[in-house]
DNA sequence: TCTGGGGTCCTAGGACCC
DNA sequence: TCTGGGGTCCTAGGACCC
């Protein structure tokens, strides 16, 4: 049987996000930051009409803000997350099959579903708009790849009403010579600018290339991405998460920083994060890397490096991973520079249950096991309820001085009572 | 001068995604 | 003044083994 894919896209998440919780936003230019506010990281319809591009640095955009009225937020993840689940929470009831793919996407089954596509994704879409307040557009087609396409044609032309099925049109080879080889999923900056130089420049001529060229220049992964286009499901759905192999905590500091005792807290602070997310998927991690680097847009001395430290059993328990973390950071941290930017990462991990013990602790070094377990619960039960920060070590210090310039971050209106909006009797 | 061959495992680096 | 963060997968090449 033909198979039917659907990929539910947020427009505009980040923006649509805040927009929820602020009807005055609605027609208003709004734009959403990075960590730092550094990067223009979301932008509305209005904002990307007023030339605002994403991944730019939103100081090039500074002089716009005023004049044309543009509503700016610090990301809040925190919300965005919030919602996130609620709009998933929708579409699950949908179709007996999802992928959420990432924080804003998730693919359908719609397989077998005696509906019409078309009919049923405007549906879809009603329903998420009405029950969660965004505004999510979905593309149809036989592969994840064509819907991924379909859904960017959704999104472009308003004449389609925020729903495109590609699947079985007289025009499709039109439509894919109409988009540019970079706009095709799993075709990134470096291959789109190869196959240009060979006259690649569209999806169409993508999907027409012979299977050896692709594979010798694009791996088997081009190969797969080709044949996706001609129709070839070869991607299939992954319904359930599977454990992260790696778990990564980094920022870019509010302001240069320079001391060993600043960078401490920092790394005692990416640690306990990593450390979290790594029980919250049942989880232990064999290794721990740290790695610190300067600003490398400064003219100023540059200087990166890594260190990893093994653990000698597999450990959830975040002292330990402090322990070493601390000691990869004394390894490469060098006096004299300004830092930027540093983080921690997790890796060897393994389910807890099969973390394999150590076979030379010392005899009783597993007695503390249960006290170790319970004191870890407790720490992210107390923060899952209070708040991120609401128990923390005292090794990520109380100064802060690395902490995040997050100047215009709107409340947690979903997570946090004191934010929860209150509606007025006029 | 001549200098096997085949296999596995691990890591670094490069590509991609949102 | 100001330039994100968190992931995945594949390949090449070296180490090591017999």
């Amino acid at each position: 049987m033909k198979q039917i894919f659907a990929l539910a896209d947020c427009n505009s998440f980040y923006a649509s996000c805040e927009r929820v919780f602020n009807p005055a936003l609605a027609g208003r230019p709004v734009v959403v930051l990075s960590n730092n506010d550094g990067c223009v990281i979301a932008r509305t319809a209005e904002a990307k009409a007023l030339g605002i591009v994403g991944f730019e640095p939103f100081f090039k955009y500074q002089h716009l803000i005023a004049t044309h009225d543009v509503a700016v937020y610090s990301a809040n993840f925190t919300l965005y997350g919030d919602l996130s689940n609620r709009v998933m929470a929708v579409l699950r009831g949908f179709a007996p099959q999802t992928e959420v793919y990432s924080i804003d996407e998730a693919f359908l089954i719609l397989t077998g579903m005696a509906v019409d596509p078309d009919a049923y994704c405007r549906c879809i879409r009603d329903t998420v708009r009405q029950w969660t307040g965004l505004p999510v557009s979905i593309g149809i087609g036989p592969s994840k790849t064509l819907a991924k396409l379909a859904n960017r044609i959704a999104k472009k032309d308003p004449a389609h009403g925020g729903v495109f099925d590609i699947t079985g049109r007289p025009d499709a080879d039109a439509l894919l010579a109409g988009i540019d080889v970079q706009d095709v999923w799993g075709v990134g900056r470096r291959y789109a600018k190869f196959l240009r130089t060979r006259g690649i420049g569209t999806a169409l001529a993508l999907r027409d290339l012979p299977d050896t060229f692709v594979k010798k220049h694009m791996t088997v992964m081009g190969l797969r991405t080709v044949e996706e286009l001609r129709g070839n499901p070869c991607i299939s759905i992954e319904e359930t998460r599977k454990p992260k192999q790696a778990i990564l905590t980094s920022r870019s500091f509010g302001r240069d920083i320079q001391t060993e005792r600043e960078l401490r807290e920092a790394v005692a602070e990416f640690t306990a994060m990593c450390a979290e997310k790594l029980r919250a998927q049942r989880s232990a991690a064999a290794f721990v890397m740290v790695f610190l680097e300067t600003n490398g847009f400064r003219d100023a001395p540059q200087y990166s490096n890594a260190a990893t430290i093994g653990i000698a059993e597999p450990t959830d328990y975040t002292p330990a991973l402090l322990a070493a973390a601390h000691q990869g950071l004394a390894r490469i941290f060098r006096p004299g520079y300004l830092y930027k930017r540093c983080g921690v990462l997790l890796s060897g991990i393994v389910p807890k249950a099969a973390a394999q013990l150590d076979c030379f602790a010392a005899a009783g070094g597993n007695a503390g096991h249960a006290q170790k377990v319970a004191l870890m619960g407790a720490l992210d039960a107390v923060n899952a309820r209070w708040g991120r920060g609401t128990l923390k070590y005292a090794a990520a210090g109380v100064e802060r001085s690395w902490k995040m310039r997050q100047l215009r971050l709107s409340p947690r209106f979903t997570t946090q009572w004191e934010d929860l909006p209150v509606a007025k009797a006029v």
